[in-house]
DNA sequence: GGGGCTCTTTGATCTGGGTCAATGTTCTTG
DNA sequence: CAAGAACATTGACCCAGATCAAAGAGCCCC
């Protein structure tokens, strides 16, 4: 019962154009075939709410293709996006049963899902996925607190630049590309998701992203296509110890 | 060659007033009768640096008494402080060598440290070890997206009320018993520190703790020990989803 | 292809928290 | 106990980013 039996068409862990860094990274592994059985794709569009924070979660999945967000919502309605989806990016946590946020697609969105138990199972026997599974909550982690210093002590300008640094990285390496001259992007988000990200409002977002236009750090083609001209002055402008853009 | 051959004197696991959250709760265990070889004990002095981001680190702790922060700091010196260590509180990450953040002593310090390559080796054979760190990682990727939600989102004065809230709930765990009225604590962090886990500026910081006390939230004497009359008007100026104060 | 969406930009104004500067208050240590 | 040093408060002023309001752009979908 692979994934082919539930959804025609719809790309297997192998045929996946991104390899799921969660899951199908290691797909040619003994352990993992017997996973298929329990693999299933759901997909969800622009906007959709996948998972609302306090819902059981009996699965876990990661992202196929498409963006989704996890915010945290105040009483009073005041969000904070907390982190971004990109495809290969895993979302649920063994062990524990409630989501804490809210998901939601930002873009159309395929996710690979599991069912959770036998998941859990596997885990248990097999100590390198629970290995694998701790780095990526590590690298989560530290992409957490990174965002911290972004929202404590950056400025709107830093911010902006910061978070169109990271979507490009994201980006090229859906593509094992680089980030290098000239380039083009998709945002997957809307200004006011970006402010949400950002701890900014959508006005400011909007007059920071003009005001990079205006200085020549990017370019600008109707609302989503960015084209950043030089990687390394838009590194400088996201005030981060620069790394050279590779990836 | 348990840690009472190396420092006469020093609290062993058995008899830590506080039991460690990341090891000593399992020190009955066989496994971990193994790691009393590699323990040993490190005191530090408030203020102190322990570890430089980028240090090589060969070692995992957790925390025996006192308080400890993470934090990172920009090239411009702009410093956002991205974690708070408290007794029980676990730090180093098997599968990395390299520190992600500086680790500065807050008050005079305590640690229970265990050689690195030992302790990952522990991990890779015994299951419920493995699971636990990532139990306790996923704890703090939940602290760091509240934290994240609150750098982003609230206004200074329920910054302020949300890390009393946390110390007091921290400090009452410490002595086993739930923050009720009436409640008295010191607190292990100067202006400065409080403001650079916030986000703030320490004046900011100073003038909302006037606020504060001038409005009945809470009673100062001296500039550190912090009397909390009713800690669900704590929470109310929070602005977090109240739970009651019981932990 | 035009009407009604949603999303985005831009402007005018306000304000919470930052900055700069002076003064007070604890802690230390001799 | 006095003298310093480190820490904290308070005041005056300013500015980055929020708020409120009004036009533009895209973009579906009949």
């Amino acid at each position: 019962m692979t994934v082919h039996d539930r959804l025609p068409g719809a790309p297997s862990c192998g045929d996946c154009p991104i390899r799921h860094r969660a899951v199908c990274a290691r797909c040619e592994s003994d352990e993992l075939a017997a996973l298929d059985a329990f693999k299933y794709y759901r997909s969800f569009e622009a906007g959709q709410t996948l998972i609302w924070s306090g819902d059981r979660m009996d699965f876990v999945a990661s992202v196929v293709s498409g963006v989704a967000t996890l915010s945290q919502v105040m009483e009073d309605g005041r969000t904070q996006t907390v982190g971004l989806l990109f495809p290969s990016d895993f979302v649920g946590r063994p062990g524990r049963d409630t989501a804490p946020y809210n998901v939601v697609a930002s873009s159309d969105l395929l996710m690979c899902c599991f069912r959770k138990r036998p998941f859990e199972e596997l885990m248990g026997r097999t100590p390198h996925i629970a290995q694998r599974l701790l780095e990526m909550t590590l690298d989560e982690l530290d992409a957490a607190r990174e965002w911290m210093l972004l929202l404590g002590r950056k400025t709107a300008r830093e911010k902006i630049a910061s978070l169109l640094a990271i979507i490009a990285r994201r980006d090229a390496s859906l593509f094992l590309r680089t980030v290098s001259d000239r380039f083009v992007m998709e945002l997957p988000l809307t200004r006011e998701a970006m402010a949400d990200y950002l701890g900014l409002t959508l006005e400011t977002v909007s007059r920071q992203m003009t005001a990079l236009k205006r200085d020549g750090v990017i370019q600008l083609e109707g609302n989503r296509r960015v084209t950043i001209p030089d990687f390394n002055r838009l590194l400088d402008e996201a005030g981060d110890d620069s790394d050279g853009g590779v990836i």
